[in-house]
DNA sequence: TTCCGAAGTTCACAAATACAGAACTAAAGA
DNA sequence: TCTTTAGTTCTGTATTTGTGAACTTCGGAA
């Protein structure tokens, strides 16, 4: 069976802003990897890449898994995604989810970081 | 193979405050038929059954669905249920979930209800 | 008292989802 | 050109979820 392989060519999904869905984030939202993953997205202003983020995490993770927890991130609408030649800088929506959303995130990621004291 | 049977026997499994996880409310809240449960027990002061909560939700599912809901949200943390008769009568567990993640529940809430519109 | 209906639970199985290793592609630099 | 780096896809396994069917218990009716 032929191994049909295009990560560079097939465009990365987006939802707009009205497709984001309450149910959606809080799922995305509902694993301690990906909970870490926003939090340290967040305080990085220009974006990071996986390499970075799970650098800063120092919770070892295979590869594969983590661009499954991006995956998930991206297509939840939390966090938009972009190619830089062979790294992928993400960033989190925060104007789009801030409007739809007011304060959600910021609430909820301070009580993540609350819970990991 | 013997079928063993004692839902009235065995005993409901509440999770005490401090072993409530945000990753795991933020998955029992992450189902859109969960998040509707959950409102309508919020509004209910006396906590309400089964059958009461699906009545209000007019959206049709089996009791085996609904009893898998309620288990979860039972188990994470965000209700607390208790056996009368025949019926099980569930309420959110509002005071422990505000001291662990104060406005958490109601922010989710006030946004599911806007989304719901 | 006995019987029946109502309320929920458990089981079993199918479908969907998640995890992780392996193979792979593309870009950038030596 | 060759190699390293960053990330994706595939695949098989394992876990989770949804639902019908069988079941138990309680409370009220007969």
């Amino acid at each position: 069976m032929k191994f049909v392989y295009d990560p560079f060519i097939r465009p990365l999904h987006h939802p707009p802003p009205d497709s984001i869905t309450l149910p959606g984030i809080l799922h995305a939202l509902s694993d301690p990897v990906r909970l870490s993953i926003v939090a340290e997205l967040r305080k990085a202003e220009d974006g990071l890449n996986c390499v970075e983020t799970t650098g800063r995490l120092k919770c070892a993770m295979p590869k594969s898994t983590c661009s499954q927890h991006y995956r998930i991130l991206r297509e939840s609408g939390i966090i938009h995604s972009e190619r830089r030649g062979v790294e992928l800088t993400s960033r989190v929506r925060r104007k789009e989810l801030d409007a739809r959303y007011p304060g959600l995130l910021d609430m909820i990621l301070k009580a993540w970081k609350r819970e990991q004291e």
